[in-house]
DNA sequence: CGAGACTTTGACCGTAGTCAATTTATGTGG
DNA sequence: CCACATAAATTGACTACGGTCAAAGTCTCG
């Protein structure tokens, strides 16, 4: 009756996050927790993001996206969001361009129950608050500094390197993997890749056993993801990184 | 004495701007003003960007930009910022990887003199300041688009455009022409696209007539604003533009 | 004029996109 | 549980967009 594992494969450990910290809850704050706890099919489309007067929410389980569809179809997504992530949703949204939209079933909580979800959290109310929303904000500059400078397998890397950093923070990882509940095409509408190519530079990665993706699950070893250093690649050996330009840049790079 | 028309080009333009409202405020507040005002070389490197504790400026004339170098040499510039807009820089900045640079020589004021710049701005204090937050937001993430979907001459017009319309806003555009001051490196590194064929791509524009660009100005002929719609390109005809996919995107874009 | 930065061009190569077909899950109803 | 329908992943063949290397041409400014 509680949370029936609604994100499949490491779902237990979901519920774990949230209900390993409940115990230091009053028998009424964990009432209302539950009965705010919202849930959406995939691929629902729960408005434009991040505006002002928007609802704030924590995500409890399943994966969401903030994205833009160009007119001929193309799209770019601009953000993952994760199991603890705090998401800044407005219902009625006006046609913006950008939406917020669930890449899995999802689960969201309102974000007034933060306390009971992680007690550290919101000690310092505003603070914490723009810390969370500065850590998001730099994740952007990463993601764009990946579509702009690096090459299909460094976005690739990159892009799962930070999944597997945030997704460990809620202990969603075991034994270097995890699950990656995303098609192809999510994750090369993500990365600025054609399907076909993401498919092909994923299967180069695998050969070259610097990751193991199957059946959605990936696994990172740990001298993949040392030689992986954000927001580029350090190891030419493993990655086709570069070697740094000898001299820098000329002159003054204006 | 007064703005010596440091930015070149249309730099009176620039002066009118602050000027031609100077006349409204008191002679005190024009000095308080005038003292404020502080000039950096081009090339300065003004500290890390968007954070707390930040130094708010408006900047009077010049350009400057918001960038990342990665360890090897390459750069992202994730945004622009010209005369008129509102920069926050830290000095004494922590070696963070972002940086706030000026791309030109640059004259900062403090924002508390923004009334005397533009007496309609800062009516309601947080709001306007929130809306000047969200319209640079929003840039970046058209500049995410640029970079994940767009092929280099679709990035090309669409930074133009958006260029054109920011400095329309300020009175820097005369008869569809504007002063561009920055080298196609910048350029490239602003787009993701290599020197050369950032060079090839600009040759293309030109020879189809899509716009002039020569002695760093920029002329966007009417037709080809109305050929672009950030952050996408509608007319084939005129840029390369894509048809929209028939039947929309396959199935479920999940 | 000379030095250095910036722009432009040629030749060539490699990464990534497109089109199309096949294979492999994942469901769904009988 | 199987036949069928669909979505997702994979592969081949081919194209083209964009990067690299190198050199020549321009522009600025002391």
């Amino acid at each position: 009756m509680l949370n029936s594992g609604v994100s499949s494969g490491l779902a237990p450990a979901t519920a774990t996050m949230a209900l390993g910290r409940l115990r230091s809850a009053s028998a009424d704050q964990v009432r209302a927790f539950w009965r705010s706890v919202e849930r959406y099919p995939s691929g629902t489309n729960l408005g434009s993001g991040l505006h002002a007067g928007a609802t704030h929410a924590i995500i409890l389980s399943g994966w969401a996206c903030e994205m833009c569809i160009l007119p001929d179809g193309r799209r770019q997504i601009f953000s993952i969001f994760l199991p603890g992530d705090r998401v800044e949703v407005r219902r009625n949204a006006d046609l913006s361009a950008r939406s917020f939209v669930a890449l899995t079933r999802l689960e969201l909580v309102n974000s007034e129950h933060r306390a009971i979800i992680d007690p550290s959290g919101p000690a310092r109310g505003a603070k914490a608050k723009t810390g969370l929303r500065r850590c998001a904000d730099e994740r952007l500059f990463v993601h764009m500094t990946r579509l702009g400078q690096l090459n299909a397998q460094e976005r690739v890397l990159s892009l799962l390197l930070e999944l597997y950093t945030r997704l460990d923070a809620v202990n969603l990882v075991k034994d270097d993997t995890f699950r990656l509940p995303l098609s192809q095409e999510t994750l090369a509408d993500t990365l600025g890749l054609s399907i076909v190519h993401l498919n092909r530079t994923i299967r180069q990665l695998r050969a070259a056993g610097t990751i193991a993706l199957k059946a959605r699950m990936v696994t990172l070893p740990m001298r993949t993801r040392l030689s992986i250093l954000a927001p580029h690649i350090r190891d030419a050996t493993a990655s086709g990184g570069r070697e740094p330009r000898e001299g820098g840049r000329r002159g003054r790079p204006i």
